[in-house]
DNA sequence: GCTAATTTAGATCGTTTGATCTAAAAATAA
DNA sequence: TTATTTTTAGATCAAACGATCTAAATTAGC
């Protein structure tokens, strides 16, 4: 019931391999360069984590808590929705042009989503969290009378979700900060003040 | 300047190797499942189109030629730009719903972008060739006062390759029709009769 | 200090991978 | 036919891969 301790903070290390990932995608990404990355052996890896698919999932599962879930929140706690969004697309405008390995979910919907159960899930659900949060961002502001009701938050919660996917999608080939915020701009014309 | 002749036709295997990279993405693919998907052994493979990297090359230029440029073709062909742009985004929907693999260019801009000057070269190339198409057609409607000038033509395009992107991506992990047409929707609402 | 428990370090295991080799097969040209 | 050229089939190579093993190191409880 007592051992060795650790040398490394769980957290620490899981963050490690969540750079890893996000870098190369998964299939790119050997369990030696992640027991480099997070700073430790092999056997220390697996023992911690188990094999390479279950530290997938927990790098991101982490990921969805630490940046994804983190910026929904934000925007759910906003006082302006409105304001709130655009605020939302502005930083993710600025952090694509900044780090271009675009966003972890995304990437990995792309690249494993239909290839295993567990993974398909994790996936599915961090995109609906998105949505989610951007469709109870908007009704908030249909309520508040502050955007028109012609288009139901659900339609426009779609828009957002793909909007946010295009944008870190094509921040991997391109720079054209423009383009980028048409994009987010057409998206949020939808938010257009009640009348 | 004689020799056995070939069992295969060059063509058709390139057909199959992009259906192998198509469905597992680059790194997921092994030479084997190539080899095997193509119908030929692994020297025969090598022999013709080089290595594996050489080889996924030739399948993403060839699909591209197949796939993406066709229909940008068809495209800019259309009598009536604005139905053109519609029957477009009609049937990326359709065949996204019963094709789930995505777009092999979207997939490899995720997948690959950044890991390769040639490749980086190629995927830029692709995705300017679609948004160029886009540009071209709405422009087209422009001048023949089918749709408002009040965005510019060049905008409209990058919204328009924003939500086939999307669409291209959304559909691998979610089978929701109305949110695929709704996306699609809000694009081609830039396209508005001209007052 | 001794035992049990846990982690560490580094070697190592068996497989898979990308790629090549050898030799037979099948064509043309002289 | 014979020489030459190219492709085929299957074995095979060296390296890389995911994963595990052994043994030393380091702690807590007794």
């Amino acid at each position: 019931m007592a051992g060795r301790p650790r040398t490394f903070d769980a957290e620490d290390a899981l963050d490690a391999a969540i750079d890893c990932f996000w870098l190369n995608g998964y299939h790119a990404t050997t369990t030696r360069d992640l027991a480099a990355g997070m700073g430790m052996t092999g056997a220390s890896m697996y023992n911690a984590f188990g094999d390479k698919r279950a530290l997938f999932l927990a790098a991101l599962a982490r990921y969805l808590d630490r940046s994804t879930r983190r910026k929904i929140a934000a925007l759910e706690q906003a006082a302006d929705p409105v304001a709130a969004l655009k605020t939302f697309f502005a930083g993710a405008i600025s952090a694509s042009l900044a780090d271009r390995r675009g966003c972890l979910l995304i990437n990995s919907a792309v690249e494993l989503a239909r290839t295993d159960p567990d993974l398909d899930m994790e996936i599915r659900n961090g995109l609906q969290e998105i949505r989610d949060g951007f469709q109870r961002s908007v009704l908030k502001a249909q309520k508040m009378r502050r955007i028109a009701s012609s288009k139901s938050a659900s339609d426009i919660a779609n828009i957002l979700l793909a909007a946010i996917i295009s944008i870190r999608v094509l921040s991997r080939t391109s720079q054209d900060k423009k383009m980028l915020h048409d994009i987010a701009d057409a998206a949020l014309g939808d938010l257009r003040a009640a009348h």
